[in-house]
Parts: C-alpha cells; sequence; structure tokens
DNA sequence: CCAACATATAAACACCTATTCATATATCGA
DNA sequence: TCGATATATGAATAGGTGTTTATATGTTGG
C-alpha cells in the first residue's frame, strides 16, 4: 500500500500524468462527463457536444488505451462506458477545487 | 448546489480541463506532489526533482493562477504549498484508478 | 550602495497534439 | 450480395506548450 505520495517513482508519475492530460483536454473531458450518465454510442456523443464522430472515436480510443472508458458492441454501434467509478470521484473533486476558488 | 456533471455549462468544463491539463505534465506533477508533503522553496524542489529553477519558477507561475499553488515571502526565497486539501484527493483518487487498472 | 543569492520574466525553439478530411472496416436490412 | 449506416483509422496541418538560454527583479549582508 501507498502511504505518500512522495514515494512514487518516476515512471509512476508519469502514467499518472499521462491520466490527467487526457482529462485535460475540453473534448475529452465532455465525452468522459457525458459518459458518467451512462453508456453512450459514438454516434450519440457526438450529437450531444457537438463533435464530429470522427473526433469523437479518436478520443474514445485514447480512453480505451488508458483505461477510461470500455466498450461494447450493440448492433452496428459501440456502447461506450467509464471504466471504474475512480475517474467519477477524481472529476467530483477537482469540480470542488474550481467552485471552491471562485470568491 | 450540483447534482449531475453532466450539468456542467462549457466554460466550466474549459476551466477543469485546464486544472487537469496542469496535473497533466509530468514535471508539473512532480512539483505539486512534492508540495504536499509541505512547504518548499523554488530552489528546493529544483534540487529535488533535479530541474532547473528556472523551469520550476515558469510551472509555479501556472499552478499559482489555478489557485493550485500559493505563495508566501520567507527572507529571500519564496515559499510554495499547495493552496486546498482537493488537489491531494484528486491525485489520491487518480493513484487508486492506476494501481487497481494494472491487473 | 554593492556584491551575492533567489526567484522571476522574455524570447526562441523543438516537439507534441487536437482537429479535419478522406478512406477503410464492420454490421444490419432487403 | 448490395447499399446504408456506424465506427475506426491514417495522413496532414495548425496551434499550443515544455524547456532552455539569457536577462531582469528583488532581497540580504557588509
Amino acid at each position: 500500500m501507498l502511504k505518500h505520495l512522495t514515494q512514487l517513482a518516476d515512471d509512476h508519475t508519469a502514467v499518472l500524468a499521462d491520466m490527467f492530460k487526457l482529462l485535460g483536454d475540453p473534448s475529452r473531458l465532455k465525452i468522459v462527463i457525458a459518459l458518467l450518465d451512462g453508456p453512450l454510442s459514438v454516434g450519440s456523443i457526438a450529437e450531444r457536444l457537438s463533435l464530429s464522430p470522427s473526433l469523437v472515436s479518436h478520443h474514445l480510443r485514447l480512453l480505451r488505451a488508458a483505461r477510461i472508458a470500455s466498450h461494447e458492441r450493440r448492433g452496428r454501434q459501440m456502447l461506450y462506458s467509464v471504466h471504474d467509478h475512480h475517474i467519477r470521484c477524481v472529476i467530483e473533486d477537482m469540480v470542488e477545487h474550481v467552485t471552491e476558488g471562485a470568491d
């Protein structure tokens, strides 16, 4: 178990940073937040967020590679979901940080 | 109060994304993690992480602007600290996501 | 005031990445 | 199988960004 964050090895922090970087793009963050509400197809995400299906697909591939999103085929479409609940915690904590910061 | 993350306006998610983007750089993330252990001067951060003081100063300016870090003068050096506790939560949650993902 | 130290700032560069456009793959209905 | 739909992939590009180098600002002690 990890007691102090300072014990993190360099390559671990690199992986961590990669995760944060993925959430650091507005389009991708919106996609993740949309997925938190429940599984969605590529097309419905694109429509909701006014993004091209191609762009959404690109982003989803990265999110999948980082285990942030998972996918499952449903007919001719792909249903994407958020892989685990920690992502929701991460985002909610950051929302609190931002809203508290607003004086 | 915010019930669902999907209620976030576009400009709010943009601010959120900016926060994540800041943690998305390895050097900056290491700086933040180092600061979680307690206040540090620019020079000591640079020494600890083997980064140039100039680079550390650059990053700290961005972290300050995002209210992730705060600073206070102590003699001729500046003591930097993490602004609030949510940042620690965010990072710890992400650590859990990453370590769980490793099968 | 002056030298030494600590931090900040500015410009420049190399690298990365988000987006678009075009094309490919895959699934279903007829 | 064929056309239509849904998603994925590849190349190309424009804009952004981390890092370095050089210089400036500010603080302490003499």
